[in-house]
DNA sequence: CTGAAAGCGCTAACAG
DNA sequence: CTGTTAGCGCTTTCAG
């Protein structure tokens, strides 16, 4: 293990001054520099984290609590989380890897000991028992995700909202008068996950306004829930023809479905999904959807952190606008 | 920031007995570790970790280096990442997620700054840069995967040359003669990455064993590519009756094709797959498969790190057995 | 069974 | 522009 004491020597100059040159925090001369660079260089000196954490009192760790539940769709986590660590990186943060099976308790375990300087949680749930404790911790924090309350917290979430009113509009405007919605399985519902509900709360008002009648049905995925929960839908309103899919993994049992059912999308039913750009453009047939800016929202957060620890602080929610591509499963209403 | 020193003058005692109450390393009496405890307890003390750090010179952590790339089945990745960060934790570990990105700088940087005390690796090629870094750096590591040179290596993987045979015996038991292997996209083949060809290797050496004629094509993700495939496949071998299938974003668009030509599953044509478990249960038709153990494989790896750091170190091969479930898409082939 | 004290390697005043 | 020095909070000998 090379120290800086020993670069320091090698140098000819004190350890301060490598540690200045490192860090950059006050001026150097161009020789000195040089020397110390190449120093560094020849000794392949690498500095200790943990004597910089003691010393400066910064870990330059961002810590990520994901979710262990698989009930979600896992791409988009993965995705999440990926963006995380590389925005991360370009920041000169590592990340740790946390995941919600410590609940509560790791917020804790992480703030006490320092171990990072900040936090991004995800999967947040609309009264989330993590919340309390973050708010007394005093350390930066961001959610990927909306609670309930939202008061001295920053939160990076596409516009769940909005995403559902668009949704609604773009149906609405082809025509469809009877729409139904596919949600996620019961227990996100259960669960009180912030984007499930707000997602509805969107379509809701949207459809009020446009005078569209919405029926809403959570689904687990695979085919056997898929075709119990389309039966009910078909058979409560028989004219729907319209559909809006926020499940991933219901999203191809679907398809099959209507298929199976001689239903042709688009000219006899629509289909409108929220998900992954990536799942709509490779369905079986291509989708009309609002894509989960999943990089986007990874990216935002690590920024909202980077920039509260570096004292530029925002507590403020940034919802991520929504974008609907259309493609080949959106069409006119039929006329009947 | 409670410290330790505060700690110790709560409960009358000095440092260092505190210190011993919590790593157990001498015994105390059990009047003062109480006391103690109850100190700890009070003033919410945790003790900081880049001071620990700097006095033990381990950090408690392990860096688990992930793909970036989003050509592997991602959701398999994501449960291994998982199982490492739970068990991790089980053994008082914590995780710091590494992407590929970086490359093997991320290694040196590690490893230099003793950041970590161990890597684990995943998606490992056969000739993988970080290897020779890894050989150097006298970390603990372990490979989840496998190289094509593992001396000095620990490395934890499924056994992909017997699960590659297991399906080839299967499909032969049932009296199939012409199999077709649909592979993961070619630049995982491009990549040398080790299971792909090893699960090749296991086909190949077990069809010539059953005198079964096998055509192997690597197949990107998506409707548009698998339909090419299909075509060629049984243009060159109109008499194929058994498919493998080593690549899960082909799996449902197989299934649709298949279908859509006529082909029934499994009176037809016989379908095997490599994926997770719960992909093979949920698709469109119940598929007989080999399961990835992805969670297996990630507390695998980690409970051989947490050896290596105890001095229990083991540098072996340890190579999952393949387990094969027959499901609903296997079937005797058709007597011609 | 318990204390005292010497670092671990680095940062950041404080001096010049 | 550079050096000296006092810690950061903990672990771990060495004494007792």
């Amino acid at each position: 293990m090379v120290t800086l004491a020993e670069v320091a020597q090698h140098a000819g100059v004190s350890a301060s001054t490598v540690s200045y040159v490192l860090s950059g925090k006050r001026s150097i001369s161009m020789a000195t520099r040089e020397r110390v660079e190449r120093s560094i260089q020849q000794l392949g000196y690498h500095p200790n984290a943990g004597a910089r954490a003691l010393a400066s009192s910064r870990s330059n760790i961002i810590a990520l609590m994901v979710p262990l539940r698989t009930d979600m769709y896992v791409p988009v986590m993965m995705e999440i989380a990926i963006a995380v660590a590389t925005t991360a990186r370009a920041h000169g943060y590592d990340v740790l890897l946390l995941t919600g099976e410590e609940g509560p308790a790791a917020v804790r375990r992480i703030a006490g000991s320092s171990l990072a300087d900040a936090m991004i949680l995800m999967d947040v749930e609309l009264h989330d028992e993590r919340l309390p404790l973050l708010l007394e911790t005093e350390r930066a924090a961001v959610l990927i995700g909306l609670p309930a309350e939202t008061d001295g917290l920053t939160c990076v979430d596409l516009d769940f909202e909005a995403t559902g009113a668009l949704c609604v509009e773009h149906l609405a405007g082809l025509g469809h008068r009877e729409i139904a919605v596919i949600g996620e399985a019961a227990a996100v519902y259960d669960r009180h996950t912030g984007f499930a509900e707000r997602t509805m709360d969107g379509v809701r008002t949207k459809a009020q306004q446009t005078g569209v009648r919405v029926l809403h049905r959570p689904c687990d995925g695979g085919y056997a829930a898929m075709e119990r929960t389309l039966a009910r839908i078909f058979d409560e309103r028989p004219g729907t023809t319209g559909f809006i899919v926020q499940n991933e993994s219901a999203v191809e049992p679907l398809l099959n479905l209507l298929r199976q059912q001689g239903r042709a999308v688009p000219e006899d039913v629509s289909v409108v999904a929220i998900c992954p750009q990536q799942l709509a453009s490779e369905a079986s047939v291509r989708l009309t959807s609002v894509a989960i800016p999943a990089q986007e929202m990874g990216r935002r957060a690590v920024e909202q952190v980077v920039a509260k620890l570096g004292g530029r602080g925002t507590d403020e929610v940034e919802l991520l606008a929504p974008e609907l591509t259309i493609r080949a499963s959106s069409g006119p209403a039929p006329v009947r």
